[in-house]
DNA sequence: CCCCTCATTGGACTAAAGTCCAATATACAA
DNA sequence: TTGTATATTGGACTTTAGTCCAATGAGGGG
């Protein structure tokens, strides 16, 4: 019914010049990718939808906003898609700071294709864990923030190692109560032992240092 | 007694041309950092000791091993020791490269004093931090070393959340056996709760799925 | 005023864990 | 052969945790 594949990974491609769009378009059609391609970063924000795994291909000099510009826009908006640039006249310095903020590459023209293929799958596979991490983290989140306001302070007093009698007296009540929001905070949380509502709790930043 | 001051962190320079050594080095020292300069790559591999939080200043293009080789090499020693390159006559798939392999920053000569300072900072503070992270996480693991084979599986089964008698039917032997190596598990790990021991593991990789 | 969520307790147990003191059995090193 | 380190159990309790059923009180929204 919906309309992507399953197996069709998506490689945005961002770049004013359209021979390259059109050369690159047909490489990384003919490599199996569903590719979707701009002339221009403000082109790709008013238009690009986040589905599924993608990565970006990126021209650096561009009219309008540059590669690095789009690029922080993607930070700023937390996005999850792993950049690749490619450009025509390079320097180091934009080069390593295109680095710096994360971006997989960072190719010069004329793109070989092999180095452009290897670096999309590198791409591809960042951005499948990435989501899957960030999915993982905003799952456990929701049910954090389904807690109470009493069960969240004895989450975060249990999973440091307090026994019920200490997080009774921290929180000014008795170890009966504490017992009880604690079974209600093992349920939400959707864990069957301490343990693993530590891990959870790790993970989701509670009770660090 | 001892050499170092406590406060004085070291800034280790290779680069072959003696002019840059010496410009650098008095550069650095009036920056309030210990400088020790080398020649050659292989000179400082034969002479670099490690003595707390530290960089590399580090020239690409040199006689015998180049930059990146260098680089290559710390990196299988398995070496703490951020690297900052600079170089003459770079070109962007090198700097790509050096950026990749972890390097902090890849600075252009001539090289601007402050570049190089803040570049610097950075990359003492990812020293310490880096420094700080591995001596936590071989602390721990000394510890869990020092669980008996058996003692080590009880802690493998007790921190995924198995109930001492699980443990104890998956080892083949009685719940009560179980008790006395969780005893000594927790005793040998240094810690007074199961929340603890679950975070100790964690880091040290034990349990994961 | 009524209903619902939250926070709190009690009572009464059951289950799990932790703690002492002891003791046995085995493998391996000195 | 004598230790020493490991692994294993028992017995006897004490603590903690977890589970039902029930009930009270404050605060908000309708």
């Amino acid at each position: 019914m919906s309309g992507r594949l399953a197996t069709a990974a998506t490689v945005f491609l961002v770049d004013d010049d359209a021979s390259v769009r059109k050369a690159l378009t047909r490489l990384l059609r003919s490599a199996g990718y569903d590719v979707k391609a701009f002339a221009s970063a403000r082109e790709f924000l008013d238009n690009a939808q986040d589905e599924g795994p993608a990565c970006l291909v990126l021209d650096i000099r561009m009219p309008g906003l540059s590669g690095i510009d789009l690029q922080r826009e993607l930070q700023t908006a937390n996005a999850i898609l792993p950049i690749i640039f490619i450009t025509g006249h390079g320097d180091i310095p934009t080069s390593v700071k295109a680095m710096k903020a994360g971006a997989v590459d960072f190719l010069p023209k004329p793109v070989k294709d092999h180095d452009l293929l290897t670096a999309i799958e590198q791409a591809l596979a960042r951005s499948a864990r990435q989501r899957a991490e960030r999915a993982d983290l905003e799952d456990i989140q929701s049910r954090i923030d389904s807690l109470t306001p009493r069960e969240r302070q004895v989450l975060e007093h249990v999973v440091v190692g307090q026994l019920n009698k200490q997080v009774a007296y921290d929180l000014g009540t008795v170890e009966k109560t504490i017992k009880v929001h604690r079974a209600r905070v093992m349920g939400k949380m959707g864990v069957k032992s301490l343990a693993e509502l530590v891990r959870l709790a790790e993970r989701a930043g509670i009770g660090k240092i």
